[in-house]
DNA sequence: AGCCAGGTAATCC
DNA sequence: GGATTACATGGC
């Protein structure tokens, strides 16, 4: 797979038009993400790609004040309509128009919520996944460890994503449904080494290369919807709803975080599913899903899972996604 | 060896 | 319906 160079085509301004506070770093930059390759961050700066179709795109992001101003590199045909569109995925992505200080109030109300909100006000959902990419993302979750998720993850990017290089970093960029609809179960299982999940991702990669995001729009329910996918289930679909359709009501529950919440907000080790749901939206009435990305965010901010780069630390980022020369 | 990982679907009663 | 159980793989 050779690298491909993206040439620096826009800057764009996007305001920051929600209410409440807003923290740039940890709103793009999630102290408990596993490593993807897809982005980097350094305390001050972000580089991410982005699929639009089959244009690939790189942007850099840095924030002043309530300004994120965003360098975008392509290397296709860059049009206006790119334009309106990465307008609306980074502005949605990262939440830039939503309103955060309702969530705030009622948090400043509750003891448990005092040290994430200390460390973390003004963090929002951050989502760059489309509706499909998430899907995959969680999936890779799916009963393993993150060492393991993480190895899928590289494997699939590796075989059937791509390397871009753009304002001297490299990163990884998604495939798309199309894309991956072209690849076997075989391949997915012996090559990518995903288990039992190299059965269920075909139905991913066919989902939604049939449905466009601007049919699923129009969907009534789509957790329902989504839970039709092979592979997608309560976990998987309420992932895809708090981050990708960005309810902020909804939380993705899993061993991890349950244990997480469990002991913040029960004072236990661990607890039923039920427990936990109950007493969080309890707390945060339609913010649920807001609350729990808080405390999880704070347990890792200490020991983030995949940490900032040093300013100094790019040149050794790239050495490491770079394929050695042959 | 056996159990568990940032779940889900199939198969029981 | 709600409660088990198999599913791939890798690390401890």
């Amino acid at each position: 797979m050779s690298t491909r160079h993206l040439d620096h085509a826009d800057t764009l301004e996007l305001p920051v038009t929600g209410d409440g506070p807003f923290d740039f770093l940890h709103t793009v930059w999630k102290p408990s993400h596993f490593a993807t390759g897809l982005e980097a961050h350094t305390a001050t700066r972000s580089w991410r790609t982005f699929r639009i179709g089959d244009l690939v795109t790189g942007v850099r992001m840095r924030a002043e004040d309530r300004l994120v101003i965003a360098d975008i590199y392509t290397d296709g045909d860059y049009k206006p309509n790119h334009r309106e569109h990465l307008v609306r995925r980074l502005t949605a992505s990262y939440g830039l128009d939503e309103d955060l200080s309702h969530f705030t109030e009622l948090a400043s109300a509750v003891p448990e919520m005092s040290e994430p909100l200390k460390a973390l006000s003004g963090m929002r959902q951050s989502c760059p996944e489309d509706h499909f990419e998430i899907a995959v993302v969680a999936l890779l979750l799916q009963n393993v460890t993150i060492a393991r998720t993480t190895q899928m993850t590289r494997n699939l990017l590796t075989h059937h994503g791509q390397l871009v290089h753009f304002d001297d970093i490299t990163l990884r960029a998604w495939f798309t449904p199309a894309e991956l609809a072209h690849v076997s179960a075989d391949t997915l299982k012996d090559q990518d080494r995903l288990g039992y999940r190299a059965k269920t991702l075909p139905h991913f990669a066919t989902f939604f290369r049939d449905h466009p995001a601007e049919e699923l729009q129009a969907a009534d329910d789509l957790v329902q919807t989504f839970q039709q996918i092979k592979g997608v289930g309560p976990y998987t679909a309420a992932i895809m709803a708090s981050h990708a359709s960005r309810n902020p009501a909804t939380f993705g529950m899993d061993v991890w975080n349950r244990k997480i919440l469990a002991r913040r907000l029960l004072n236990a080790d661990d607890a039923k599913p039920e427990a936990v749901s109950r007493r969080l939206s309890e707390l945060f009435p339609g913010h649920a899903g807001t609350a729990g990305l808080y405390f999880v965010e704070h347990e890792h901010l200490e020991a983030p899972v995949a940490p900032l780069l040093a300013p100094d630390g790019i040149a050794a980022w790239n050495q490491a996604l770079e394929p050695p020369a042959a």
